[in-house]
DNA sequence: CAGAATCCGGAAAGATACTG
DNA sequence: CAGTATCTTTCCGGATTCTG
C-alpha cells in the first residue's frame, strides 16, 4: 500500500505507472528525449537502416542542418544512436541505431499504431469542439 | 511492395511504420498532443479518476493554472478528456479521461516502463559521452 | 472555485554564411 | 560532405490581475 493513498478509487487497469508512489514515473524522461519535434522522425528513419547526414536531412524534409545535427548528437549522447566517421576526404559519417535506439523503435510503433487508430476519432472530436466554440484559440 | 521501396536493408522488425509509403506514420500527431510539457502528467493524474480544476493543479506541482486551462483545453478539445460543469456557486467542473483518454494510458505505462528499463543505461552513456567532450552545449 | 486576459522573458527553432 | 557559428524570430510558459 502507498502511504500516500487517498482512498480514491484507483482501477488497476487504468493506472499507467502500476504504483503511486512517484510523481510522474519517469515519463518525462522519455518524453523530453523523444518529444520534441524531430527526434522521433530521425529513429523513424535510422530505423530503415544506418543514413549519412545528408540522407538524414533529405528524409526528415523540413529540418534544418542545425537542427538536425543537435537532434543526432542528443540521440548520440544518450546512447540510442551511434556515429561512426569515416577518414575519407571529403569526410563521411553515419548514423545508425543503437541497440537501445533499436527499442526505440517499438516504442514509437506503438505510438504510430495508437495514433493511427484514434486518429479519425480525433479529428472528429476536433471538428465538433470548434463548432461548439466558434472563436476559440486552442493551438 | 512500396512504389519507394529504396532496396535498403529494412528489417520488418525495425520498421515502426509497417510501411514506408507516407513520412511520419502519423507519429507527430501523438507526439504534438501528449509530448509538451504536462499533458502526460494530467492524464496521469486523471487516470486516477476524476478530478476538479484545483484537485490537478495541486497533484500535478508546478503547473501554473494557465497551462493547466490550455492543457486540459487541448485534451477536452481532442476527445481524451471529458469537462464537465456543475451549475453549483461558486462553480464546480471536473474531468475525466473518455474512453479514448483512458486507451492513452495504456500508451504512457509503456513509455513509462521504457523508461525505467533504461534510465540507467541512458544515464552512463551520457556520461561517458560527457566525459569524451568535455565541453559541449548539448541540453 | 474556475477560469480569462495581459504582459513579459527566455529558450527553442529557423535562416544564413562560413569552414575543414 | 558534414558540420560550426551567428543572427533573428517565434513562441512557450510563468507571474500577475481580474471576473462570474
Amino acid at each position: 500500500m502507498s502511504p500516500t493513498h487517498t482512498g480514491v478509487t484507483t482501477p488497476a487497469e487504468l493506472d499507467p505507472c502500476g504504483r503511486h508512489d512517484h510523481p510522474d514515473c519517469g515519463i518525462r524522461d522519455v518524453l523530453d528525449r523523444i518529444g520534441d519535434k524531430w527526434s522521433v522522425l530521425v529513429v523513424v528513419e535510422l530505423a530503415g537502416g544506418p543514413r549519412r547526414f545528408r540522407e538524414l536531412q533529405r528524409a526528415v524534409e523540413g529540418i534544418s542542418q542545425r537542427m538536425l545535427t543537435l537532434t543526432v548528437r542528443r540521440l548520440e549522447r544518450d546512447g540510442l544512436v551511434l556515429r561512426t566517421v569515416y577518414p575519407t576526404v571529403p569526410a563521411q559519417v553515419d548514423y545508425r541505431l543503437t541497440g537501445t535506439g533499436a527499442g526505440l523503435t517499438h516504442l514509437v510503433k506503438a505510438l504510430a499504431d495508437w495514433s493511427l487508430a484514434h486518429r479519425s476519432a480525433i479529428a472528429e472530436a476536433r471538428h465538433a469542439y470548434d463548432l461548439e466554440h466558434p472563436d476559440h484559440d486552442i493551438r
